[in-house]
DNA sequence: CAAACTGATTGCTTTTTGCAATCGGTTGCA
DNA sequence: TGCAACCGATTGCAAAAAGCAATCAGTTTG
């Protein structure tokens, strides 16, 4: 909520909603990491978010329309979160977001992988990756076998470096 | 400056960076408004920023490498600020930010032209606008005559919406 | 010499952030 | 049936940041 409207500048409304230091990881973290439950935003983050404020950025966002939430009909408890288009369409600014920092901040190699690739693949690895998206989160069909999936694919070349053998960079350790 | 490094991940030291209400609205101002002065984005600023947080992120910004400041010949107490290659590379995340919120957000009119205008002229565009702030901050040649400058296309079609005679959009009053 | 302007700085209050502990309810297992 | 582990949060508190208003010393203008 809290919707300050110093101006109608869209950038300025933007940065309204994303200008914080969790807004983003959270939905970082739904999308390439794939997670829908609170535990899993909450011990999974690698920032160590506390629950509090992982708290009130799910109601905030929720309240933007950023976010859904649905219960887990398989625990009565468990809330499954889902990404709105709104959210879907941050791929693009995420990806170069990534790239920038790639390029201009002190990186790790494991984790950078992943921004490296989703930049390389361009509109087009966006495009396929949002619709995947699309049906994860809003049970949209998904087109016909149009191979791995891209957060697979991702997540492939993470573990690959990660276990040392990175195709085309050099090894971490 | 505070260099938490919660992460290595790119994303998260990019919002390290930008993860707060200010930073990028400067960068705003100084890219698309053309502003190099203390008093100028402290004045110009349309969110009415406050002076002592235009100068500590104004420090942050140079301390990280975004910006730098030098003497202003005309004027002994004056300084000028520039962009490094390192907040010219943030024009795409700009377009991109602006095309969102255009979109998502309930933006106003005369405001969200330039980011319409920056959307559809896309990459081509951006590269062009971004050799042009080479120019100015860095002193980079400015390759031969390319008509108009990007900043003087947006500049005037807002103009041109505040006038109420919009190219191709509904006048706002 | 005075007024206006330069890039800031200081003191203060309000708001936001972040940590740690905890809550009531649900589930899985012995 | 009991009980530990897990579920999505909430509360209390301290620290940090944001925001406002007043002010600063030096510079330029008239």
């Amino acid at each position: 909520m809290s919707m300050d409207r110093r101006s109608g500048c869209p950038i300025n409304l933007s940065l309204e909603v994303f200008g914080d230091r969790w807004s983003l990881i959270i939905l970082r973290d739904m999308i390439f990491g794939g997670r829908r439950h609170f535990r899993e935003l909450l011990n999974g983050s690698m920032e160590g978010i506390a629950s509090n404020i992982l708290a009130d950025r799910l109601k905030r966002l929720m309240g933007l329309g950023i976010l859904t939430k649905a219960d887990d009909p398989s625990h009565k408890q468990k809330a499954i979160y889902s990404l709105t288009e709104m959210a879907i369409t941050l791929v693009p600014i995420l990806a170069h977001l990534g790239a920038w920092g790639r390029v201009w901040l002190p990186v790790s190699a494991e984790l950078s992988i992943r921004a490296e690739l989703l930049e390389k693949g361009g509109p087009q690895m966006w495009d396929k990756f949002m619709d995947e998206l699309r049906h994860e989160h809003l049970g949209m069909p998904l087109d016909t076998s149009a191979g791995p999936s891209v957060r697979a694919t991702l997540q492939a070349a993470y573990e690959a470096v990660v276990a040392g053998k990175a195709p085309g960079a050099s090894p971490a350790a």
